[in-house]
DNA sequence: AACATTTTTTAGACTAACCTAAATATTCTT
DNA sequence: AAGAATATTTAGGTTAGTCTAAAAAATGTT
């Protein structure tokens, strides 16, 4: 139906959206998918003319209902591949995305629904994101930031904000997984760095890793 | 690593050479790729640049021992994709292979080799064709076609020459699957079409049918 | 408000893979 | 062996998606 390159800009605005609010600019869609400017502009317009995206010039865009709809297929494609990848054939959660991002092009409702059901209808992924139903709906759990947290408080760790590889690798090493039950014990004033503590160990982890950790809450 | 387009000549010349021995036309490649011989001579000229074709002008072409490598790298993902599809998401065995032709441009060895060790190592995919391990070595059995029979004699069903959808639908619908046991009833001097016996029941299939149908000898 | 900076768009070019139409080789027929 | 038929290649064009460089619009600064 539509391009694989159509696909991956229809996805990356979806998640600007999410992460800044609608009306996404030009650069900020080039930076992330790693391409110039003006192929992004040539980009917008074609997606425009096909009512996948809402675009005036200068203005920057926002997904249309079917934007949005498509875009969440892609999305629902990817996490589930995922989690075939983890669940059945054993690869880590810092390994998956390389390849979930060829199979997220795969075109086929009936596989995806397949896949769906032999996975047991996940609600998310291995890195905690939810999982668009077939309608593309999804259950979005109320998370807050680490930082966020008043310290003492504990939380159940339910996603990443960055799932690159360096960052998964780099809680593995410091043995942090979804699901694990987190306190934190204190938060630097000067820093923000933040130490805190799992059922097993304590250790201190920096501004930034706390900027990509989201608990859920828990008394 | 390859193109899909260019993986995809690479597997239509192996193919054709296993069915037509080597050196294989132009025309040929283009009818089975549905493209015009133009777009064929572009394209062998590329690959010949990249040392996986041996090409002469006007003289056809082979694969080049790295040509072949890699032609049998794609028929083995498209195999194991289409094993997983039957025998993991139970998909019929005439509804993969256009999901497999996408499947088998995924380009990772790591996943298809845990692939491979999820399905057990499968010796052969939904249809009877040998899958080529991670080394290109693969089982070829022994077959013969059922107008190749004695009359009288039988033989397992191992394999189909046409595994397009509708041929494949009109075995199921004779009931006839791989594994079957055969027997050759009598073969109709006229037109070649061919009385047969299976466990269950008896049939008369045309002369066409008899083509597509690879058995093994069995006493 | 005027200038500087940044952002975005336009213009024009490139590559991969395809196409049509015309030219050239090869093969077949007699 | 010459002409006809067929097969193949060449020449030139198209589209999708990218790029660079330049132009235009928006934004920031004083």
């Amino acid at each position: 139906m539509y391009s694989q390159a159509e696909e991956n800009y229809l996805k990356c605005i979806y998640a600007l959206e999410m992460e800044h609010g609608e009306e996404v600019s030009t650069n900020l869609i080039a930076s992330k998918i790693k391409t110039k400017a003006s192929s992004v502009t040539d980009m917008l317009k074609k997606l425009s003319t096909k009512d996948l995206v809402a675009y005036k010039k200068y203005q920057g865009v926002k997904l249309t209902e079917r934007g949005r709809e498509t875009a969440l297929r892609v999305v629902r494609k990817h996490r589930l591949w995922e989690c075939f990848l983890v669940q059945k054939l054993d690869f880590k959660w810092d390994e998956v995305h390389e390849i979930a991002e060829q199979l997220e092009h795969i075109e086929s409702d009936l596989l995806i629904d397949k896949l769906d059901a032999f996975l047991r209808f996940p609600k998310t992924d291995p890195h905690g994101d939810p999982i668009p139903d077939k309608h593309g709906r999804m259950i979005i759990s109320e998370t807050v930031k680490v930082l966020d947290m008043k310290i003492g408080s504990s939380g159940i760790l339910t996603g990443v904000r960055d799932s690159s590889g360096p960052f998964l690798k780099y809680l593995n090493k410091k043995n942090l997984a979804l699901g694990d039950k987190i306190k934190v014990i204190d938060i630097e004033p000067y820093d923000q760095s933040v130490h805190i503590e799992t059922r097993t160990h304590r250790l201190v982890i920096s501004n930034n890793v706390a900027e990509n950790l989201y608990l859920r809450n828990v008394k």
